[in-house]
DNA sequence: TAGCCGGGTGGAGGCGGTTCCAGCCGTCTT
DNA sequence: AAGACGGCTGGAACCGCCTCCACCCGGCTA
């Protein structure tokens, strides 16, 4: 079929191991042999088994990425940062996607083979300490994006603190009742955790500010325009509707503000809305939001797993990269 | 290290054959015997090494995937139809992205080695004949999706048709000046040829209704929303501008809906403007597109590249899906 | 001149599966 | 009762690479 060190070992008139040592740049080869088996590896234009070398190296130059929801834009967007950092080390990328609770327990459980990828990358799912436990089991190294782990290497922005610049921009701009529209997903058994700090984020900073975000200014539902539009529409109408509201990402962002053209309320004039994420629709949209380093945290989370691999050291377990805010005009001064 | 078939072998008792035969549910083993080596595999937790497998196999039960521009929405859509039919078949997925010339070339000349994949699919790259033969050569099966080429199985959505519908759509609301504002890669060498295509269904269908589409109102540029916009702004301040704008993807559509804001023009009163992909987007802004299968395109592709991996016989080499017209509020009448 | 040293080299053995062949042993014919 | 047959089984050989050990040989030291 394709062709083997041997036979170029016997094309080059040398012995296998000196073609090994030519193909791995390995010393002690006399440049004329070199030359020679060069030569003959162009003539035959041999390219050496992966196959094989995985086997014989027990390495598979290959790693593994498990996310949640792909088609998400922010997921794309870290994607993008982890292709491009694993071909430059000359890595290959395997993804799996988790959608459904099955899924998940399938993945978490039972991806993390030693003899299918070097290391493995898992964006915004977080592991429960037993799903932890197993891939330590399997000495697979390991990282998180946007997921928190005691213990774990993993890369995450700030979202507390993503969660306060809001809170504060707006506080600044006069709102004093502000609402938080964001997701939970205790119930799907997802546990993403973004939507989660940077409310926090928000009731640290108006408690600062001697306020309170009471409950029924704050709706959470599963992560969807569609959810987010039916939390705004329900505090909207409610009794004491807010004259903010920050939503935990761009896309429940834009169902707040379908909600409130719904509602006839004029954005910025009647109603502020903040999202967080910056995607290319918050640009569009001239949404005001929090961007954060999507691309970033992937080459980050590549960089470290690459040195976990190699077994080199490295740097603290939480890496946190800095997210900024975004001015735009989905917010204004409070309604007078 | 980790447990191998022999030591599976030693503790129930029989031959690296058995376990073996048990592990690839071959007929001819004695169940008593099957009911042993199964208990030693659970005892010892024991998984075969892929590795391995792949290497006495000759098979890697793996795809890979070359993309162009990674994070589009519609070739993420794709890649989820994609990995989900991947998945059900017991296939890894490789992804490989393309930005950029240099990576074009790169991937396109060197990443089909059958040691790596059993299988590639190319998604929006039109490879030129030269990388055919070349991936021919190496007796890689392959499908494209979203592109061209004579002779290579390949699935795609009826491009003509789809502008063909939204042409007759507006001519059906009196529309005769339609202008049109799509991309060309001819410059990066990207070939993509959806916006060709979806171009000359436009043309086809007012050239039946006796109508011409003069080159003032086709503007090409590369894709993206800002050049649309500018290639909008300059065919709407020009003589004679259009009562419609066809655009050759959501996201430039959404590129002409900015241009007719910053130039006054009510969108659909004094403009229509319509898509193509029918994109999350497309939903939120009411825009009046083409929807089209994206996910299933990469379901299909999956079913025919497995069919080709297992040498079963296929269906045409070209196969097309359908596309529909999805009218929303971008779209009226001819102003009078 | 003998002994030592180290760069250069060949090739057996191992990585962990699968496959194929030979052998064993009951059962069924004739 | 002998022979044929077929289900079940063990294990050597093989997939293609890397590694390690043994070996060769020229130049240097004592």
């Amino acid at each position: 079929m394709s062709t083997t060190i041997r036979e170029v070992a016997r094309r080059a008139g040398v012995g296998v191991g000196t073609v090994s040592r030519v193909l791995n740049a390995r010393p002690n080869v006399d440049p004329v042999t070199r030359a020679r088996v060069l030569a003959a590896i162009r003539e035959l234009d041999y390219t050496p088994s992966s196959s094989a070398r995985r086997l014989s190296l027990g390495r598979t130059q290959t790693v593994g990425v498990i996310v949640a929801f792909l088609t998400r834009p922010s997921v794309v967007e870290r994607l993008k940062g982890i292709e491009a950092a694993l071909d430059a080390a000359g890595f290959d990328m395997l993804i799996m996607n988790v959608e459904t609770a099955e899924r998940r327990v399938r993945l978490l459980g039972g991806a993390a083979r030693p003899d299918r990828m070097d290391g493995l990358i898992l964006i915004s799912l977080t592991p429960h300490d037993a799903e932890v436990e197993r891939i330590r089991a399997s000495r697979l190294p390991f990282v998180l994006i946007d997921a928190h782990h005691r213990g774990v290497p993993r890369v995450v922005v700030d979202d507390v603190a993503g969660g306060r610049l809001v809170a504060r921009y707006l506080l600044g701009l006069g709102h004093r009742r502000i609402g938080f529209v964001g997701d939970s997903s205790r119930m799907t058994g997802f546990r993403f955790t973004s939507s989660h700090l940077r409310l926090r984020g928000v009731e640290q900073t108006l408690h600062e500010a001697g306020l309170e975000l009471p409950p029924h200014l704050i709706r959470l539902a599963e992560h969807s325009r569609q959810n987010a539009r039916g939390s705004a529409e329900h505090m909207l109408a409610g009794p004491r509707p807010p004259t903010a509201i920050i939503a935990a990402s761009d896309t429940e962002a834009m169902g707040v503000v379908e909600a409130a053209r719904d509602l006839g309320l004029d954005v910025p004039g009647q109603l502020s809305v903040t999202g967080y994420d910056d995607l290319e629709i918050a640009d569009l949209f001239g949404l005001t939001t929090v961007h954060q380093p999507l691309e970033e945290t992937g080459t980050r989370a590549v960089e470290r797993l690459l040195a976990l691999i190699d077994r080199k050291a490295d740097g603290p377990l939480r890496e946190v990269l800095p997210v900024r805010l975004v001015v735009r005009r989905t917010t204004g001064p409070v309604p007078v």
